[in-house]
RNA sequence: GCAGGGGUUCCCGAGUGGCCAAAGGGGGCGGGCUGUAAACCCGCUGGCUCAGCCUUCAGAGGUUCGAAUCCUCUCCCCUGCACCA
């Protein structure tokens, strides 16, 4: 696996006024209390883990947070180790339902590793940032040193987390393979010597559960930091699964109308967790919200990306008029054109919703809604045909 | 292994022989209002050149004029009990 990244280069570590409020930012926890002024006492670069889930489709902006906080650490000369769990998402998890879920095949792994590095680097550091598969050790360990390493903490301490607490309390059931889980997770951090590891509130326990084993392994047991989630204009926190998500690769267009699209009530949340700064400002909501679209695009896209997207949106969202660059499509030889399969081939819908969306009044031909599925290809030609207020296309001439 | 409870359309969840492409809610889409916010209102939400036809209620058979609903077998999930290392 080659992946570009890897660099031990630079290892200024400014030892003095070093801003632990800066690396603490926005964390619940940091534990235990004092260790991460201890660690940073060591004078060296320090080595802080990330757990990235590679069977994701995307990197969403929530999994930006944990990153943004790698970021910093980078900035203060340290390492960023991010750590893709082939192997353990290799065994799956057995409490599962869908039984038929397939391994994921190793090749891509690959590719979800290889882009999940790359869209984390529009927020950390490439050129500071390690990317290691968790099979590189896990798929060595013999039973004898998994029994070595189970011996590192105990069931009724296993069993403290809440999620797994609960089940025992309801009698739910809960795998061996399940509790083994933080087990897994705890080696990868005695196999890259991990300093600090982030993660979200919910990995609290995984974390603490790597500082047991770090000691029973004889190292120095890392800190643990977590930091709170991103909640989505649905009110839940992100997530790829739930599809509430942006992407930090998304298309500029996306992420901009995506994140006008938040709750006010979520403003100082999201000024606080994504663009870090302390209060949302002064006057409009709207105002807020569009400058807050602007970093997310501009971090992901660059300024100018940003001043189009905000543009796009005045233009198409606020204006109600068609976007600058329209993709064009040319007529088949039919005449008249059926037009449902006309929008279902140029807007990816089934036919069947073609033909609701006309019938609601929702297709318009050059602004004029159309209410007829067939129509004479003279009116399509050089139209420009509309669904809704954010599908367009122009019909073009061969 | 034994006993019981389950598997319904994107999700939750009703439905126990015809009125079922399947209640209700969520989500989504379209529209109104607007700031692609919140709140509220209306419509749509399996597929198909669509007043009709086709495919869905875990899977395979069967009963019936007719099955999501009844029977048989299979698969899977859950609960309890037992067994074993």
């Amino acid at each position: 696996m080659s992946l570009a990244c890897r660099s031990d280069a630079g290892t200024r570590v400014d030892d003095a006024a070093v801003s632990i409020a800066e690396l603490t930012r926005n964390a619940v926890h940091v534990l235990p209390h004092g260790g991460l002024e201890e660690k940073l006492r060591l004078g060296r670069p320090l080595r802080v883990k990330l757990g990235i889930d590679v069977t994701a489709p995307d990197v969403t902006l929530g999994n930006g947070i944990p990153l943004q906080r790698m970021a910093a650490f980078q900035r203060e000369g340290h390492l960023g180790v991010l750590i893709v769990g082939d192997y353990t998402s290799r065994i799956g998890d057995p409490s599962g339902r869908s039984r038929e879920r397939p391994m994921i095949d190793p090749a891509e792994i690959d590719r979800n590793a290889q882009r999940y590095f790359e869209h984390a680097c529009t927020i950390i550091d490439a050129d500071r940032t390690e990317v290691r598969f968790n099979s590189e050790w896990l798929s060595e360990l013999g039973f004898a040193e998994i029994l070595r390493l189970t011996r590192a903490t105990t069931v009724a301490q296993l069993l403290e987390r809440e999620d797994f607490a609960k089940r025992f309390a309801s009698n739910a059931p809960i795998s061996v393979s399940e509790l083994l889980y933080p087990l897994m997770q705890a080696y990868d951090s005695v196999a890259v010597r991990a300093d600090v590891e982030l993660g979200g509130t919910d990995q609290l326990f995984n974390l603490l559960t790597g500082r047991e084993v770090m000691a029973a392994y004889g190292l120095e047991p890392q800190v643990a930091l977590t930091v709170v989630y991103l909640d989505s204009w649905d009110g839940t926190g992100m997530s790829a699964s739930r599809g509430n998500y942006i992407g930090l690769q998304e298309p500029p267009d996306e992420q901009f109308g995506k994140t006008m699209r938040i709750p006010d009530g979520l403003l100082e949340q999201w000024y606080r967790l994504v663009m870090e700064r302390d209060g949302v400002p002064e006057g409009e909501a709207m105002e807020a919200k569009l400058a807050l679209a602007r970093f997310v695009v501009a971090r992901a896209h660059g300024e100018d990306a940003a001043r189009r997207a905000e543009e796009h949106f005045t233009r198409v969202v606020r204006e109600g008029r068609a976007p600058e660059n329209v993709p064009e499509a040319e007529l088949s030889s039919a005449d008249p054109v059926h037009l449902p399969a006309l929008l279902a081939e140029q807007f990816g819908v089934s036919t069947s919703e073609a033909r609701r969306l006309i019938t609601q009044g929702a297709v318009k031909l050059d602004g004029e809604p159309i209410l007829d599925f067939d129509v004479p290809r003279s009116r399509l030609e050089g139209a420009l045909v509309q669904a809704g207020k954010r599908r367009f296309v122009r019909i073009v001439t061969a």
